[in-house]
DNA sequence: ATCGTATATGAAAAATCTGTGAAATATTGT
DNA sequence: ACAATATTTCACAGATTTTTCATATACGAT
């Protein structure tokens, strides 16, 4: 068994493909259902899937129901998406045996990360969740950012940006690619933002470290040991 | 089935002439289609075409509109075309399912690039992002050039001009060519701009590698190891 | 050798891009 | 609703890159 087999359900099919192309991404083996009851007949066919991740609002067959069923016979790990407004139905879910929760919309990192988790929880694969370039280490787990060992306050975003930096030390990002995976789908925003973003992060970094993120003039940034 | 069949779609004469160039250079097949509607023809009636670039801004029917008709029946990989005032209109397209995204005016290695790119994730084909010529190397995922493994400063034209080279080693660039692979299809200046980089990039890779960019007296230039 | 062109080069001008501080918006917590 | 934070936008100075230009030098043909 190489890739991991992985059920994206969902009734739209943009949304299907925004999830499946990042897990492809990732080096997983996506395979699609574009309903609940369309999932089950996929699942119980195949008997390799690895996880699945599903949508709540579905015509045919909901994904509560959709869970129900799978759940009679597999204990397959299961990611939920869900909208906003459907927060509340949170817990119904962990006593059905969701694993996970993603709101829609997501971060492209958010989903992956996520499913990586929950695969790794799982397959009882091993993994630290720490992560490290030069003196910057991160501990995804504790969402903590050390310098020198040195615990440094970083907001939501500016963790976000540098763990993507140090998963992807050494490679050129551009912004755009920066913006289409630390950044929700539906940002429209500046992509200026990410040099507010990266100055912050150089600063609270400190010189040494700070300097590790290079600026490539014209093109994006890159992580790099000095 | 030998070359790969890809339908370019848009409005403009000039634009279909540029992009179907260069990818026809690049070994595909190309079919042209000056509107939505007309695309969709083409597409469903020829059940081969592996990839589509589209461009938005068309009459009769655009592009986002044509990519949501695709999508209800294909999961072909779908290219857009942008202007830069449309440009976080990306997500959007990224949303129905738009595979990569190129902003005008672009330079025919980007397009080749990303259509590459593109269909080689979708056929699960591998590439390392490494070429070299000589004591220089170029490291593409990391936008960092080697001489003799010492890193070399190079700016971004001077970077994807080097490139070419180095991807063309042994071939006679005429500075018509050079101009219409490296330089963005709409830049209206002197070829001899050309002349300009090649003595920054002669003397920043130093005497031995410079001298690997030998002068075509009347013609251009090409690399080549001594 | 000499002439007409083509290329190399240094420097200036023009065009772009990034770093920043501060203001404007969102978001979160109380 | 208000205050505290976090995120995004904005504008402009400062850098850096890209292009242009003028002049010197090199090449090939006669």
């Amino acid at each position: 068994m190489d890739k991991l087999k992985i059920l994206v359900v969902d009734d739209e099919g943009r949304m299907r493909k925004i999830v499946k192309d990042f897990l492809v991404k990732s080096n997983y083996d996506v395979i699609e259902a574009s309903n609940g009851q369309e999932a089950l007949d996929i699942f119980f066919e195949d008997k390799n899937i690895a996880l699945v991740v599903l949508d709540v609002m579905m015509p045919v067959l909901d994904g509560w129901d959709t869970v129900k069923e799978i759940r009679k016979y597999s204990k397959v790990p299961v990611i939920m998406l869900t909208a906003r407004a459907e927060e509340r139905d949170e817990l119904m879910g962990f006593e059905l045996g969701v694993d996970e929760y993603i709101t829609k919309p997501f971060s492209p990192k958010i989903l992956v990360a996520r499913v990586d988790a929950v695969l790794r929880r799982t397959t009882n694969m091993e993994q630290n969740g720490l992560v490290e370039c030069g003196s910057i280490k991160i501990d995804k787990v504790a969402h903590q950012v050390y310098v020198k060992e040195v615990p440094i306050e970083l907001s939501y975003k500016e963790f976000e940006l540098l763990e993507y930096f140090v998963e992807n030390k050494g490679i050129a990002l551009s912004r755009e690619k920066i913006l289409n995976n630390v950044w929700d789908y539906d940002y429209f925003g500046e992509a200026r933002t990410i040099d507010t973003h990266v100055k912050k992060l150089r600063s609270k970094l400190g010189e040494e470290a700070g300097d590790m993120i290079k600026t490539i003039w014209g093109m994006g940034y890159k992580l790099e040991e000095n």
